[in-house]
Order: C-alpha cells, then structure tokens, then sequence
DNA sequence: TTCATTTATTGAACTTGTTCAATGTTTTTA
DNA sequence: TAAAAACATTGAACAAGTTCAATAAATGAA
C-alpha cells in the first residue's frame, strides 16, 4: 500500500530501511470518492497527502464565484495546502477527487515527529517544496508573457497523460481562461493542422 | 555588516550564538552599483543572496523581448535563482540592483556545508522556501482572479514601501502589463478619488 | 434504455488590455 | 547647467479574452 510513498521518497533522499518503514507507518490512507472533498474552504488543513490512486484538483473560487485551479494531482504527487497548513489558517482553497482516488495522509503532529526523529526528512520536504517552488515559478513567469493559445499547447505537451483524464473545464480553469474561449482556441488549433 | 542577517536567522530557528557566528562567516559582501546584474540569463546561479541595502529586481525577458519580473527585493530579502542554484541549470533570470546595494552571498558549496554541519540550517531554507512558496501561490491565484486595476491597488496596500521605490516601468512588469495602461489605471484611479 | 445532468461548441456584443506613435516630464550625467 | 537619457502620459486602432444565450453532444444514474 505505501510502495509508491517509498518509491518517492528514495528519489529524494537515502533513508534506511528501517526509517522508511517508520516513516510510513505515520501515513494512513483514506479512500475518496468522485466529488467528494479532502478540504474545503474556511477548513484548517491538518494533513499531508500522497495520492496513490485518482485524480484531484486544488481550486480557489473568487468573490465573483470563478474557480482557479492552482494544481492537479494524480498518482505520486502530494497534496496539501501549504499556507493553512504550515499557519494553522483558515483555507482559501478547495481539493476535490475528480475521480475516485486513494491517498496517504499524514497529520501535522506526525510530521512535526518525523522531523524530529528522522533529520533527512527535514531535507525531504525542503527538496520537494524547492521542486514545486521551481514549477510554480515557471508557470508564473508562462502566465505573464504566454498567450492563453501558448499556454493550452504547452499544457498539453508538458501534461499529456494528465490532459486526457481533464474536461475542458478544468483546464481552462487551470489556465485562467473561460471554457468558451478554450473551445474557440482548439478550434482555431484543429483548423491549422 | 552580518547583523541584519543574524536577526533574520533568528526569526526562524534558534540557533546557538556559536552555530550563528559560524554559519554567517560562510557569506560575503558584494557591492551592487545600480544597473549593474547580480546574475544574468545564460549564466548558472551559484550564490544564494540576502540583502542588506538596496533593491534588485529578478525578472525574466521573453521571446518577444519583454520584461517579467518574477519578485523584487529589498533589505533583509533573500534572492536567488533557486531553479538554476539548485539545479544547477543556466538560468532564464535577471537579477539587476535598481539602486546601489550590498547584498550577502553564500556559496553553493558552503550551503551545503551548513546543511551537513548545521542541522538547523536545513530547517531555516525548508521554512523560507515554504514562505516564499506560499506567497507565489497567493500572487498565482490573484492572477488568475483578479483584474489588472485590482491588483494594482492590491500592491500598493502590500507593499506601501516598496512602491514609492520603484517606477511605473518595474510595476507593470511586475503586474504583467504594460505600461502604458498602467498609466492609463492610475489616471482612472485618480479620477475616483 | 431513458431522462437528467454535465460538458462542449458557437456567435454576437462587450470589456480588458496591447501596440504604436507622439508629446511632455523628470532624472542623470557630462 | 545644458543636453541626453529615462520615464510617464495620452489617443487611436487593434487584439485578446469575457459574457450571455442558444444548441448540441456526451455522460451518468435510475
């Protein structure tokens, strides 16, 4: 049930057998159906998650009530949101299964152990908020200069398993763009082929 | 000269007066004439940076040759292309003082040296890159959301010192627009007024 | 299988933001 | 302090993207 989790966490760094066993015995998992929600907005996010099944997608809704998608994930990539949890805050953000899904949770007292009693994990999430750190940057940078047509292309090229398990609607709110404008851009895109 | 450095430090962790002193001799001061580039595109990162005076701009050029800036910093900020640092890629990035500045550096080398020797120093970066991460997601999402108008008044409620520093020029580059319609905003803004 | 719901497409009118070029203002520098 | 350089403003024409409303297509649940 955790080969994945120790699959990633060997990318990133060496822990002993041992550790690693220890390590993932803090996670617990939890099913999620289609629909349903691993955090919604106004909740204080307690956990950290490793997907290993499904799909998800973590979405801010504004005051005019349009939904931004800050990211998707699907299996091996975690998911949390990293503001409420790390202040104790209130959450802006939602994270919903768009499929049925499987995750590994780990609380905040949990981590705050394993920091503790296992220095290298301290350097595992270090490394990996370095990573999505670098990726969010990118794409900051993408969404300032890249024309929403670029954007599409490069999504789908960056993302090609992750696009065909997407509607339209979800990555135009990955984009930033409306669903109509999206349709309009593969139009255009299909006629040029 | 390490002063503002060490109460920054202390902010984060606790670290003995002794594991401070030597952690901050691993920097040295570097003096930035403005104008002048800390890094630029094409050249691989190899400092980690915090600043004690003065102000840069980090900030990426685009096919069409126009300017994104990614963030700016001023005293007490850190900068650093972390993609190309870490990576050790050559970086897409600009970092420019936009005044005269004197910034602290620490080598690659010597950061991994602190990681290995100072233990706590790995918390200190894990908890800043968090800061910075969680800060990027909020700017993301307040892109994708909000009009240009409104975040021109959203930067100027955040950052109230920071404004008066910088020209319309670097504010639009950062907002992601041009110029010209910023001037176009603050004449309607004033207008309300 | 059928009916309801969600998703996708399209067009027309509109809003937001860009581009270019001209002009005025401020800041630097010799 | 004068000239040059950088910065700011404005208008007009244009491009990118939204909104709304109607319709079609696909999916899901009973």
């Amino acid at each position: 049930m955790t080969e994945p989790l120790k699959q990633n966490i060997a990318k990133h760094i060496s822990l002993s057998e041992k550790e690693t066993e220890v390590f993932c015995n803090l996670f617990q998992q939890r099913l999620i159906k289609k629909k349903s929600f691993l955090l919604k907005e106004g909740e204080v996010c307690k956990f950290e998650g490793f997907v290993t099944k499904g799909l998800f997608r973590v979405y801010h809704i504004d005051k005019s009530g349009a939904e931004q998608i800050l990211y998707f994930a699907i299996e091996n990539w975690w998911i949390t949101d990293i503001d409420s949890f790390t202040n104790g805050l209130p959450s802006q953000l939602f994270i919903e299964a768009l499929e049925d899904s499987e995750v590994l949770l780990i609380s905040k007292n949990d981590k705050e152990f394993a920091y503790t009693n296992l220095p290298e994990i301290e350097k595992l999430f270090r490394v990996m908020t370095q990573k999505t750190h670098v990726a969010l940057q990118r794409r900051m940078i993408d969404n300032l200069s890249k024309t929403a047509d670029q954007r599409y292309l490069d999504f789908i090229e960056k993302y090609p398993k992750l696009y065909q398990r997407l509607s339209n609607l979800q990555i135009a709110a990955y984009l930033g763009i409306s669903h109509e404008f999206l349709s309009k851009i593969r139009k255009k895109i299909a006629g040029k082929k």
